[in-house]
DNA sequence: GATTTCACG
DNA sequence: ACGTACGTGAAATCA
């Protein structure tokens, strides 16, 4: 951004900044003494960012003042129901002022006067100057200040900057008339009332015709819509008062003070001591790199630390014989840069971290002969020892069998908090000891012995250590065996798609560019747009509701209806999409030595518990259409053996039925029936000889929609019906199914109180956005809330089972299967886990490779134990099917 | 690096 | 009136 030439004053509505980015939808950050820092650390980067991007020359920062306004004198309501400041923001605020102190911005604030009044009153000064004037805030109401050398920048939205223009655009009115507006459509969180019955669209028509919230009100009679009409004529005095709060007060006593409001420079050791009480790693790094600190940097390892290298497998052996027996030992392997870009298969490991007490590590470096991994590996397998890792699957995959884990780090910190984005060790570092690696070696090491007994008492508190040790821990080794199984695919297959795609995918590019009339990416959006709705005029029908300009699926398939073109470039995009990300992609990874493919499967990359596959992401590879199906069948099991697949069917309504224990729903359930044809009975009265596929359809769709949480919005765009209608299917449904409602309410409810969702298995995710002010964010928080029980519960239910079949594939067959049926199989018993193995798992589903002669003793176990995996109040059911390929199975 | 689109459950 | 199903990962484009 070019900076512009006048010089530049911002003034930003803190308390407004601060109230939302308490409810911004990020992680809880905490300082090392546990206070929560989120919004001093929102507000200390967006600062640092608009100082960065602007330079302004004058800054000032705004408050309210604790007191009545005149606003209370006019609305005695005013403000009134707006629920007190929640404590866990209160006890930030002094630290928001602290770092405006430091930095040496100037503080705003006027007794009976709100930070609007304030910054209006200098805007409106400012404005007479030769300087260019930014608000910095998200209030709609601000806008009425916009107007000439003023302009809006709103943090929320991306930095948005709102001239004249853009109001007009926003609003519909030019910023004269934003109280108008206000005054008609009111403002939630402001609590002004405005007009009950007039939203954002009847305001600004109403404005846009009779120019000011008095003349529509005088002229109420002439309003045709029966709605709109009495709203003015019944609410004339709340739409006079509501215009009266929507004013702000540019004539406050208060002066310009250019000298007073110029940008100095900050108080570096101020900065950097609150950065340190608040644990922000980051922003001090960034000081540190901008402003070499002044004193010299003892504070990269602390006080009293004994690391030290190990420089022979020998010395390492000895060193790990000399722990005492029952000690915990924290063991951190180092990776070998360069090779894979994911730490994963193929990874080599550069050095061994050993930590046998907090403050002391030791460092081995590989040796070529892999006598340090030997001596590695034997401590690391033996489970008498106990250990501290932070990654469990990761040590087995880089070295091997893995016993007597006695605290994993990552699984402790994804279990507190599931809706961190990353869990890598120094996030965790960050976060829990609020410390930043340094590089040191033998560093990791040392903080896992730091972090094991931190995290552990949190674990306990939030009564997840029975999670932990019956699920998450022993999954580790089996997610590490299934990584190094890997997959076959069959590259020669997925070439000879990748061309026959490139021949198509050109033709259609040609015939493309012949109906456009010119020549363009059809792969970027934006030409695309330009091309469909410039150029061509198209446009979609009502019906679709998408953004505006937007060239998805949706659109173009209702383009279609019109035009050649759309058609096409659905083609195009599907036959690209599969090229470029599969058939082309999937060869690339192919391992040299094992000739598979080794994805990642993450256990800790989720928010609601499942698992999430990368490097390739093996849980999206296409079933739906004929073509992608292809793809799907270049995935192949070995000569001499099958693909075993077994998925649960219905998983999560299942669920639904034992949380509800709706009656309803149980009984369907328990005598087996097709769920969609009894929903589209219940709903539509329809039996089951008599309904038609748009029954079957539409009672699926509401199935889908109430584990997503639906609205009637939602469920009428996904079956192209009107909205009416789908409010009726809904009523009708929940009127047939009590017992769901009832849950849905309850675990709303619960969710409000407790601050998070929980799983069967007592599995949390914390939603503290349920109870933000802002309602459409408040909504997602709510159906976020409704499907994450279901969905959560579903991912334990199959990490469960996938235990379970783990051990019993281990344990001679006789102990787990019924005699008959062993004693027909073709194998031993003892050697089903030789000939059968788990390759990958895809949320509902589990896929095995099994030889043939095993495929019988390997049928008998894997569905009793996922059947049987956890008693519910209906049955779990699961289908099996068998195929050379993972597209022709049966 | 963010945005858009689209593959899956 | 509001804004609109939940959870993922990858590729391509564009700033």
């Amino acid at each position: 951004m070019e900076k512009p030439r006048k010089p530049v004053l911002m003034l930003l509505d803190a308390m407004g900044f601060i109230f939302r980015a308490h409810f911004a939808p990020m992680d809880r950050l905490v300082s090392p003494t546990g206070l929560p820092t989120k919004v001093p650390y929102l507000f200390a980067t967006m600062v640092r960012r608009f100082v960065k991007e602007w330079q302004p020359e004058y800054f000032g920062v705004v408050f309210d003042v604790a007191g009545p306004t005149f606003r209370d004198e006019l609305f005695a309501e005013y403000k009134a129901q707006r629920p007190p400041m929640p404590e866990d923001l209160s006890v930030q605020l002094p630290y928001v002022r602290k770092f405006c102190e430091a930095m040496r911005l100037p503080i705003l604030e006027m007794q009976g006067y709100e930070a609007d009044d304030v910054i209006g009153a200098l805007a409106k000064k400012a404005a007479g100057k030769d300087l260019d004037v930014f608000i910095v805030t998200a209030d709609k109401d601000m806008m009425q200040l916009v107007g000439g050398a003023v302009r809006v920048l709103n943090p929320s939205k991306a930095d948005l900057i709102i001239d004249a223009e853009k109001v007009q655009e926003i609003l519909g009115v030019p910023p004269d008339k934003v109280i108008d507006v206000m005054a008609l459509m009111g403002d939630t969180i402001d609590n002004i009332p405005g007009a009950t019955g007039i939203g954002e669209k009847g305001a600004r028509e109403l404005i846009q015709r009779f120019g000011s919230g008095e003349a529509a009100l005088d002229r109420a009679a002439e309003v045709e819509g029966k709605r709109y009409r009495e709203a003015l004529q019944n609410q004339r005095e709340q739409v006079l008062l509501s215009k009266k709060l929507a004013t702000i007060a540019t004539d406050v006593p208060i002066a310009l003070d250019l000298e007073k409001l110029s940008r100095r420079e900050p108080d570096l050791e101020g900065v950097r001591a609150l950065y340190t009480e608040l644990g922000f790693g980051r922003l001090l790094r960034e000081l540190a790199e901008s402003a070499p600190a002044t004193t010299a940097g003892e504070a990269a390892a602390p006080a009293g630390t004994d690391y030290a290298t190990l420089d022979s497998p020998a010395a390492l052996r000895k060193f790990l014989q000399a722990i005492p027996r029952g000690q915990e030992a924290a063991v951190w392997l180092s990776i070998a840069p360069g090779g894979e870009e994911d730490e994963g298969f193929g990874s080599r490991v550069a050095a061994v971290e050993i930590s046998p007490r907090a403050g002391t590590a030791r460092t081995a470096w590989l040796d070529e002969k892999g006598e340090t991994l030997a001596a590695l590996r034997e401590f690391l397998g033996d489970a008498s020892r106990p250990k501290i890792v932070h990654d469990p699957k990761l040590v087995e995959v880089l070295a091997g069998p893995l016993a007597g884990v006695r605290h994993a780090t990552q699984l402790y910190a994804y279990l507190l908090r599931p809706t961190t984005a990353k869990h890598s060790l120094a996030d965790v570092a960050a976060r829990h000891l609020n410390a930043a690696l340094s590089g040191a070696p033998g560093e990791c090491a040392d903080f896992l012995q730091r972090l094991a007994p931190k995290l552990r008492a949190e674990l306990e508190a939030q009564n997840l250590a029975k999670l932990y040790e019956t699920m998450d821990l022993p999954l580790a080794p089996i997610l590490a065996r299934m990584e190094c199984a890997g997959v076959l695919v069959d590259p020669a297959a997925l070439a000879k798609m990748s061309a026959a795609m490139e021949t198509e995918i050109a033709q259609l590019q040609r015939r493309i560019f012949e109906l456009a009339g010119s020549e363009f990416n059809v792969n970027s959006p934006q030409q695309l747009a330009e091309i469909l709705f410039d150029k061509m005029n198209l446009a979609p029908s009502k019906k679709v509701r998408a953004k505006p300009r937007s060239t998805a699926a949706e659109v173009l398939e209702d383009l279609a209806l019109t035009h050649e073109l759309p058609r096409l470039v659905l083609d195009f995009r599907e036959l690209s999409k599969l090229k470029s990300t599969y058939s082309d992609a999937l060869p690339r990874l192919i391992h040299p030595e094992t000739q598979r493919i080794h994805t990642r499967l993450s256990q800790t990359g989720t928010a609601t518990g499942r698992l999430a596959s990368s490097t390739p992401n093996l849980q999206n590879i296409p079933v739906r259409t004929e073509l992608g199906r292809q793809i799907r069948a270049a995935f192949v099991a070995p000569p001499g053996c099958v693909l075993l697949s077994a998925d649960y069917s219905q998983i999560e309504l299942r669920i639904l039925a034992h949380f509800s224990q709706d009656p309803v729903l149980l009984e369907a359930f328990r005598r087996g029936e097709d769920i969609h044809a009894r929903t589209a009975q219940e709903v539509f009265g329809a039996a089951p000889f008599a309904q038609t596929p748009e029954h079957r359809r539409a009672a699926k769709a509401i199935n889908f929609g109430i584990i997503y949480g639906q609205s009637a919005f939602g469920l009428a765009q996904q079956l192209g019906i009107d909205q009416k209608e789908a409010a009726k299917f809904i009523a009708a449904y929940f009127e047939r199914y009590r017992g769901v409602r009832e849950y849905l309410d309850r675990t709303i409810e619960e969710v409000r109180q407790t601050g998070y969702t929980k799983t069967l298995f007592g599995r949390i995710r914390p939603i503290p956005e349920i109870n933000s002010p802002q309602m459409a964010m408040r909504n997602f928080a709510e159906r976020t809330a409704l499907n994450t029980p279901l969905q959560g519960t579903a991912a334990d239910l199959i990490k469960r089972a996938m235990i379970h079949i783990d051990q019993a594939l281990a344990v001679p067959a006789p102990v787990i299967l019924s005699g008959a049926k062993i004693r027909s199989a073709a194998v031993s018993a003892a050697n089903l886990s030789s000939s059968a193995r788990m390759i990958l798992q895809v949320h509902d589903e589990l896929l095995f490779e099994v030889r043939t002669d095993a495929l019988d003793a390997l049928k008998a176990l894997v569905k009793p134990a996922m059947e049987n995996v956890h008693a519910l109040a209906v049955p779990l059911v699961v289908d099996l099917k068998v195929g050379p390929n993972w597209r022709d199975m049966a």
